[in-house]
DNA sequence: AATTCTTCCGTGCACGAGCACATAATTCAA
DNA sequence: TTGAATTATGTGCTCGTGCACGGAAGAATT
């Protein structure tokens, strides 16, 4: 590593020794005005930039993260960040950062209010939290910030100002509604129906179902070159096969001008194993989410698009934000929107490959 | 940084000295068959990982890698690959990487020959090489070979078996022309054809347009729920606008039903002005890059589709891979396709602003 | 004038791994 | 059985940065 610039130089070209260097560099005081300004110009001049390899043997300090997701085991959407954090530990763990996780059911709030608290009282220095919850998340957000307790969200935006929020990596809802209203239109004819159809409870407690359904319809009513018409229907029981086929029937005899419908959630397949139930597998599906489920359909074309939210994604970058900004001390963006990938047949599967393999350093 | 493993917690548990220790783990050799068998047994119980960071430091080598790529100026596409390549090097600059830059003319194989000995001669442990030119590329390669250089290749592949062929960071041609084939089949109607149109001189010696092509005819071969004409034509004059306007008409005259037309190369921002000029705008065009001209259609929903190849992150995977295996001595995957991604109006902004900000580390 | 207290600055060790050199143990030859 | 050659092992310095400690110089107090 020839013709880098050390410490060692900036002392001699400054005429101070480098522990004097170093006291300006941290600005750790005790040095006077003329040895600061010798040591600022020979810093400026000889360009010099700390050698982050050097930096972190010597700090030789234990950066603690604990991560808050919903359990893994329940919903394998869930698995992605685990894994995208996993990759990112990796990548990261020599310079001292260590991991903790914390689970909670996604249907239990008081499984997050404990994990949550047991993270305050851990003494850790970021907490990389998915806050599904809008109320619990913000209070656990509001106590990260009397603590000061640094923190990133994935997933979920819950807006925020403080000083300790990190950043936020995700997706953009909205838009995301917007582009399946755009692939949804693109087969279907003058007169046709698009059905919006939620698989999930308490639909309008999840903040991004609504946007997404927001930016659906906004799609339609800014684009009128056809005469789409729209309709919004839920269904929560989704495990009772039967009563699901009929839901499913009931609604599509109702509106036999149907061309596409647009499940909101990761659920498709289980509209897709309906409607081949009833014999109906002429309608354009889009849902979200590459999970096996959803992509043995997507195979064999019967999901026909799938939204990818690139979960693995927003772990690895959610600790690799923690690490610029705390080990690396580098401003991070505080809105990271992942990117809306559009995934069929024809390209899923390096879309799956890349959650398989994602070729980072190691 | 507490109960890391270290060097010396093993020389401890196997009661030699961490010079021992070293000389196992490098197979330096001059060690005894009893110290050996210790040595690896305490490795193995502690499962002990060499620390990155220190070892980076120590062995306080140059790993020098030369980048051999198209002259930016005259392409945009290539001021991608060599943005990621800068991104990259940012990130590893500190583990003792250097980076030096020779470029070519797209046109020119005698400067890519020349740059080549150039690089040959220069003493590098790697080189990142876009053979765009199948002989000479080859030639190349194999001196690199004899010369005991690794490289890798990005954007086109060449075939190779030898041992200095670290890996391929590119995109899949053929299956790309597949996912073309299906995005403009969407809006097809029955009797309507596609069109596949080759925007560069030479074609038939471009590898990766052959593949395109194949691919795009392949789709509709396999898939006939509609039956689409296909037929293929290629102009190579396209800064002559009036020829190549006329060329256009008399195409679209020739085959009223056309539906789509498939631009094979980057330069699908030329055919949509001059249908425009032509007052034919209502044809679905699909074309590749996410190049400034190309996206100022897409916004305004003239190029419907763009497929992303990712060149940015071709780049910066590149140096990645030489990094993980020439520093950090990983094993990498050979053959590392990037996501085709469908882009369209209503997510070109986040593959914009992720070609913008790559948010890994720096 | 002698003393404490600041302010400023330099020296030296630590981090963990790599590697050169010195030294100890063993083998082999004469 | 002694000396040389070979093999095996340990010691200590290096990389660049962070930080603790101690000393020097000057200011403030008695």
């Amino acid at each position: 590593m020839k013709n880098r610039v050390r410490i060692k130089d900036i002392a001699e070209k400054a005429g101070v020794s480098k522990g004097t260097v170093d006291r300006v560099l941290h600005k750790r005081g005790n040095v006077s005005p003329e040895a600061r300004k010798k040591v600022l110009a020979a810093i400026e001049e000889l360009d010099y930039q700390r050698n982050i390899i050097a930096s972190a043997l010597a700090y030789n300090r234990v950066w603690k993260i604990a991560a808050l997701l919903p359990r893994p085991e329940e919903d394998p959407f869930w698995q992605q960040p685990k894994l995208g954090i996993g990759r990112a530990h990796r990548a990261v763990r020599d310079y001292g950062v260590t991991i903790d996780f914390y689970h909670f059911a996604e249907a239990n709030a008081n499984e997050f209010i404990t994990a949550s608290q047991e993270i305050l009282d851990g003494e850790y220095d970021a907490v990389l939290v998915a806050p599904i919850f809008a109320k619990e998340g913000h209070d656990f957000l509001d106590r990260c910030q009397d603590k000061g307790l640094k923190y990133v969200q994935i997933n979920t935006y819950l807006p925020r100002e403080d000083e300790n929020f990190m950043c936020y990596i995700g997706q953009d809802s909205y838009q995301s509604g917007m582009l399946a209203a755009k692939l949804l239109s693109l087969g279907m004819a003058e007169g046709n129906a698009a059905m919006i159809l939620h698989l999930e409870k308490a639909v309008y407690n999840s903040m991004h179902l609504v946007e997404k359904e927001k930016g659906f319809t906004d799609f339609f009513n800014q684009n009128s070159d056809k005469s789409i018409s729209l309709f919004q229907t839920s269904f929560e029981d989704i495990f009772n096969k039967d009563a699901f086929a009929n839901f499913v029937e009931k609604t599509l005899d109702q509106h036999p001008e149907v061309g596409g419908i647009f499940v909101t959630t990761s659920r498709a397949y289980h509209l897709v194993e309906a409607l081949e139930r009833l014999g109906r597998s002429q309608v354009k599906v889009l849902g979200f989410d590459l999970i096996k489920e959803n992509l043995k359909h997507l195979e064999t074309d019967r999901i026909h698009f799938l939204i990818n939210q690139n979960p693995l994604k927003q772990g690895y970058l959610a600790i690799i934000n923690i690490f610029n900004q705390l080990v690396l001390k580098k401003d991070v963006q505080k809105i990271q929107y992942l990117p809306l990938d559009v995934v069929m047949r024809e390209n899923m599967q390096y879309y799956v490959n890349v959650e398989e393999e994602l070729h980072l350093i190691i």
